[in-house]
DNA sequence: CTGTTAGCGCTTTCAT
DNA sequence: ATGAAAGCGCTAACAG
């Protein structure tokens, strides 16, 4: 083990004081340039880098934030985390996981231990069932990522969107029975409001509604499809591409295949498995940079708690050659 | 912003002094039952935790430790990350995920930083490129996962036993003519000693080898599959279950039923997908077990660094029903 | 058994 | 523009 080098160290090797070093640490004016110079310097041949637990110390923050994810292997929130990872190593904050496995019980649990740890702010993947008080206490640290909630700042997908963007699609083909498979309005957001659009797009383009909303995984989706095809069917909107996987598996093994598929999420795993799934892009990227942002901003008192929206788009049709 | 209370508070209002409080904390001997008691009373009644940064900034350590994943939507590191986790927080530890994407150089970027961060150990995922070189100055706070090199710690699945296994059910079952799919030997673990294992098992049953080995995603399934099928083909053995998924991709488009396939990794989705798929379970959940307990260990100087090989199993057939 | 006293590495007045 | 000194919250001698 190195003995660690500490600001007083560096102080010695370049002939100031410890405040000099400090001062030039954090880029505060008021030194010369000669002396920031030499000082960075000594710091860099040294390969000098500060205690982080000195300065959080003397600081409030500890520069923690925690990202609560349902599952390790949910796909959709991969894409998200993948793009708030960088910025928070970027802004100096360590990002620390943990797995809610759906369990309210879990989330509770997770806030309490990170609330004695001080940590600074959360990302939390919400899902049915959470409970809205709980999340109070965290009203200006915590950002809420595909759900929202009154009064918390949110990452919301567009619902509605999405789900619009499909049916225009779709009946831009010239399907006029189109089905829907989804999830209990018990989950709010995929659930309700991505049937209540569903709904509004019948009604809009006059097709019968004919919806099942078992959930959100592949094995609902292969159970349940059978109960929406009707012989007149020539199209299915799934308001997951976990759902539309599990509906495809369920058209393969029955030779079905004049039914087109449609569904939100367009992640690679769809791409590649069913290419020909038109699929929406909810944007998981764009909601992951949106809330790692808001988060920091909300930190740094420089935003209060608000809720946001990502645009939903059409992906591009698989060019296949 | 209730203000953070400290030692000093407890102190104050248990009616002891500082020292005290901190035995208590760190459950110490030497502090009367009574006394603790009473201080501990205190410390829950106020909901009282101990600063971080501050225990951090006397003992030598910050309690974080990291985990490099090639990429956080690889089903099979998710499992062993599952299971590392829960871990590391009991052990206080604070686990801070970054993603190398397959990227040398950007593992080597992580290390850096994390030097700098003063991280206390590392969890790094292995894969074909990395320079070990690289990895020697973390000699004593690293675990290398999936791969192995000379003098580092590691968890690796045991490509040859995972091999022979399926190699051995295939051929109870009949199967004579069984071809491999696998990756490059540059690939040191899942290509070379996949593909020798194949090798070594063709031999001992008398099977003529047929093998292509382009890598192990989906894609490369899906697309040199055809090159090992001859007319005599019965079984087909991929080395992960990405290529798997292909490779059945391609299989279900070519309506070709009679082949059965084989592979290692028993990952969900491929459980849903493809049953019928014989899976070898290489011991994810099991491997991020041990690595987490090793580098606990190494960190704590109760164990220098050792090759540990998790032991593969066939996954038991699925029952439909 | 328990309180007092030094620091840990850093930031932040307050002098100079 | 720069240094000296006083802590941040905690642990670890050292006295009682």
């Amino acid at each position: 083990m190195p003995e660690r080098l500490t600001i007083k160290d560096i102080a010695r090797l370049s002939g100031v004081g410890k405040s000099t070093v400090s001062r030039v640490l954090n880029n505060e004016s008021g030194v010369s340039e000669k002396t920031r110079e030499r000082v960075e310097a000594v710091m860099h041949q040294q390969g000098f880098s500060p205690s982080r637990s000195a300065r959080a110390m003397r600081g409030q923050s500890d520069k923690v934030v925690a990202i609560i994810v349902t599952r390790l292997d949910s796909l959709s929130e991969n894409l998200a985390v993948q793009t708030m990872l960088p910025l928070f190593y970027e802004q100096g904050y360590d990002p620390i996981m943990l797995e809610s496995q759906f369990s309210p019980e879990r989330v509770e649990e997770h806030l309490r231990v990170m609330r004695l740890r001080h940590i600074d702010g959360i990302v939390l993947f919400g899902f049915t069932g959470i409970n809205e008080s709980v999340l109070a206490g965290w009203r200006d640290s915590l950002v809420l990522l595909a759900r929202d909630a009154p009064g918390l700042a949110s990452v919301c997908y567009d619902d509605n969107g999405a789900i619009a963007l499909l049916m225009q699609q779709l009946y831009q083909q010239g399907h006029r029975h189109i089905s829907f498979l989804g999830a209990p309005h018990s989950d709010t957001t995929t659930g309700l409001r991505r049937h209540q659009a569903y709904l509004d797009s019948c009604e809009h383009y006059q097709i019968p509604p004919c919806a099942a909303l078992p959930g959100l995984g592949m094995q609902q989706g292969y159970d349940y499809i059978a109960g929406v095809l009707t012989p007149a069917t020539t199209a299915l909107v799934c308001a997951t591409d976990m759902l539309a996987i599990g509906a495809s598996k369920y058209l393969q093994e029955q030779h079905i295949t004049h039914l087109q598929l449609a569904s939100v999420g367009n992640t690679p795993l769809v791409r590649f498995l069913h290419p020909e799934i038109i699929t929406v892009d909810p944007g998981y990227n764009e909601a992951g940079r949106q809330a790692a942002r808001q988060l920091i901003d909300q930190i740094n008192h420089q935003q209060s708690p608000r809720q946001i929206v990502i645009t939903a788009r059409l992906a591009p049709p698989i060019t296949t050659g």
